[in-house]
DNA sequence: GATAGGATGCTCT
DNA sequence: GAGCATCCTATCC
């Protein structure tokens, strides 16, 4: 079991079993979880703070929508791994796939505190004035903590994994758990899939899909 | 504080 | 060729 200190307390890495299930029951008790991820510049981690539910095949704004692709592979695997996608032609963003085998179930991380590694952090980001704007934001918060396609597929749940996800010393109380609609989507981003944690600074400002020109 | 517009290249139709 | 689960900068309050 891949262990560590993310916040100078002890934490745990979840098991498989927290994967599978609902999506939309798996990413508000992601909240508060602190994603983990080693490689070669060091320990990096993250408190999550906000993140967004994707029902696979049934949900128009999954990449799942449309059936199995190359890109979306992953999501059509086993729960417990880590979905890394390139959009915009320079992001990459993180989901961890959950739900049952081959529903394509995943949810996005959206934004988080970096907790551990800040300097790597600040360095990969020098643009970044506070700290607080390091992972607000969902390519912010895989570029904050080294994420790219190099990670898609990562085991969140194997011992020797260099990504996985741990359970903070002090739980997250049930009701600073917020929903609300989901950010950036064309289509179905009226469905309340996305959970943040109230009242934290990190969580990313709400902006509805704009339409291209 | 808020908003508008451009960047940039992969993916799928 | 169109669209994209975004971010940054400039500009205007």
């Amino acid at each position: 079991m891949p262990s560590g200190s993310a916040d100078g307390g002890p934490v745990l890495a979840l098991a498989g079993h927290f994967y599978r299930r609902d999506p939309r029951l798996v990413a508000p008790d992601l909240l508060g979880k602190v994603l983990v991820h080693d490689d070669r510049a060091g320990r990096r981690a993250g408190r999550i703070v906000e993140v967004e539910a994707y029902c696979g095949t049934g949900d128009p704004g999954s990449h799942a929508y449309r059936g199995m692709t190359a890109r979306n592979a992953t999501m059509f695997g086993p729960p417990g791994h880590l979905y890394v996608y390139f959009t915009y032609g320079m992001h990459w963003c993180a989901n961890v796939v959950c739900g049952e085998d081959g529903r394509a179930s995943a949810v996005l991380l959206r934004a988080g505190e970096v907790v551990q590694g800040l300097d790597v952090a600040r360095a990969r980001r020098p643009s970044v004035r506070a700290d607080r704007d390091l992972a607000r934001g969902p390519a912010r918060l895989a570029q904050a903590l080294g994420l790219t396609g190099a990670d898609n597929g990562a085991d969140l749940v194997r011992d020797d994994s260099p990504v996985w996800l741990a359970r903070p010393a002090e739980p997250v109380a049930p009701e600073r758990v917020r929903s609300g609609p989901r950010v950036g989507l064309s289509r179905a981003g009226d469905r309340p899939w996305r959970f943040w944690l109230d009242g934290e600074p990190t969580v990313s400002r709400y902006r509805p899909h704009t339409r291209p020109r």
